[in-house]
RNA sequence: GUCCCCAUCGUCUAGUCCGGCCAAGGACACCGCCCUUUCACGGCGGCGACGCCGGUUCAAAUCCGGCUGGGGACGCCA
């Protein structure tokens, strides 16, 4: 209970944001923080708000935009506010560049990219620590003067800056560790520890929450704080997402892109259960739905060491959320993944049953599709199943099993089941039919229940295809 | 090279803050068995970890230090 002079009754509302560059899709672990962002304003009734870094004009484009805009939607991660492009924002950002000019917080420096690479290079070579050498700090403005020039911030040289670390605690750097940073670039535009700063004040951001590759900027946007004269947010950095074999999550690894995974068939509550399991836990639980994240988030369970994108275990949930999906509405799913089968399925009660007996054997929609093909079409026989159970002496056991379907007064897979079982009495009850009549229906030797396949491809089918092996057979 | 972060089964994690309930629990994967018209699902069981060394303590996965290992950052990228 908040004392009314008590920092809690000060606290404004909690607002985080979600700030991806469009120089590609969304990575998937891109996707994680911004479902950490999206579950922390959501857990503490804040706001989440999504600006698109866009500064970098050489790499950014609409597209990714869109493609970012798609994934989060995909994922249920909606916006509150934004989103925000930096390149409308242009005028903010150089009136702010301006005013640390005029405060002496920062200033013009004329060194070209080629100069600078080459001092980069001999301090490596040196085995220091490349940095800038602040070699125009001192510089009169004129110098400055028709020439291409970038403003630089002008780093304390003096003293530290600690970090209070929602996650790990204060963590102190030494400013003379910290170089004189790019502001401005010579075109004019803002580079990103800069608008960071800028935006995130501007925005009333309270908590930023971003991967463990920002640890070492967040000194340096502090100072940028400091200089500026805004109250700097409360910071936290969780580990990166790996891949199998260490070191950040490359194609090497496994797909990046959260789009693919929707292409490769995966479920988004899937995706989103994976994500927020991967460095964060309760206890034993497995499954959560985004609601349940929503209500039980904290930041106090978040691992604080990297851990290893696992295909498998992804795969595993999204099996789990197949089996619990509403058959309707993994139909409506399928339809898109049945196209490269050549197949052009709508909406119907059929395909809802075929998806019913599919939901517990596919893992993925990509799986449930390459398993539906044979209620579409004759599938072609699978040479090793035929010759194991497409042999000669079933064939009148086929053809006998065709004519008893054919006058079956109803083909309900009761009414199959009870026919099949006569003809295997009749024959002296050893008979193993079931793979034999599999095999002339779906071409394989695995599939759901043989009497529902039936039932769902109706008798006319079924007498077909089980004729037409029987002929197959007896052809040789 | 310099700075910074991290360290429980192969992987994701519970336990670590407030040392004893942990001869370390769950999940994935893997291996067996059961169920079964096939394949799956499911059920049961197995395999499997506190990186190392020291310290504090009656007691350490838990606290402290060092080492080792892993990772990240050092751009007119974000």
């Amino acid at each position: 209970m908040p004392s009314p002079s008590g920092n809690e009754a000060k606290m404004p509302p909690v607002a985080t944001r979600f700030a991806p560059s469009p120089t590609g899709e969304l990575h998937i672990g891109g996707a994680r923080t911004a479902l950490f962002n999206w579950l922390y304003a959501r857990r503490l009734g804040g706001k989440f708000i999504l600006r698109i870094e866009d500064t970098d004009r050489e790499r950014s484009t609409r597209e990714f935009v869109q493609a970012i805009l798609d994934s989060m939607s995909w994922l249920g991660l909606s916006w509150d506010e934004g989103p925000y492009y930096q390149t409308e924002r242009m005028d903010l950002y150089r009136r702010e560049a301006e005013r640390l000019l005029a405060r002496g917080k920062a200033y013009r420096c004329i060194c070209t990219p080629e100069e600078l690479d080459r001092r980069r290079e001999e301090m490596k070579a040196r085995k220091e620590k490349p940095r800038y050498d602040g070699r125009c700090r001192n510089l009169p403005p004129e110098a400055a003067e028709g020439k291409p020039y970038v403003v630089r911030f002008k780093t304390p040289a003096e003293g530290q800056t600690v970090v209070r670390d929602l996650l790990r605690g204060d963590v102190t750097f030494e400013n003379g560790e910290l170089d004189d940073l790019v502001l401005l670039r010579s075109e004019g535009t803002p580079t990103y520890n800069f608008v960071v700063v800028v935006d995130d004040a501007a925005m009333g951001i309270t908590h930023v929450l971003r991967g463990d590759d920002h640890l070492n900027n967040t000194p340096k946007q502090l100072l940028i704080y400091e200089a500026l004269g805004y109250p700097p947010p409360r910071f936290g950095h969780f580990p990166l997402i790996h891949g199998m074999e260490g070191g950040k999550m490359s194609k090497r690894d496994a797909e990046t892109s959260v789009m693919k995974y929707r292409d490769m068939g995966y479920l988004p509550e899937a995706v989103v259960n994976y994500l927020a399991r991967l460095g964060w836990g309760h206890g034993d639980q497995e499954i959560f739905s985004l609601e349940d994240l929503q209500g039980l988030f904290s930041l106090e369970h978040v691992n604080l060491s990297p851990s290893r994108f696992d295909i498998n275990k992804l795969l595993h949930l999204n099996a789990h959320y197949m089996k619990e999906a509403d058959p309707e509405r993994l139909a409506l799913l399928l339809i898109p993944y049945l196209k490269p089968h050549g197949i052009e399925a709508s909406p119907s009660p059929r395909l809802v049953r075929i998806v019913q007996t599919l939901q517990e054997r596919a893992r993925t929609l990509v799986e449930m599709a390459d398993a539906a093909v044979y209620y579409f079409r004759e599938k072609e026989t699978d040479p090793k199943a035929a010759a194991k159970f497409l042999t000669p002496e079933i064939a009148p056991v086929l053809e006998e099993i065709a004519d008893a379907f054919s006058a079956l007064p109803e083909f309900s897979s009761a009414a199959t089941e009870a026919a099949l079982s006569e003809v295997v009495a009749r024959r002296g009850g050893t008979l193993k039919i079931h793979q034999p009549i599999r095999v002339a229906l779906t071409g394989g030797t695995a599939s759901p229940g043989l009497y529902d396949v039936m039932e769902i491809l109706g008798r006319e089918e079924v007498v077909r295809r089980i004729s037409s092996a029987a002929k197959r057979i007896r052809r040789g």
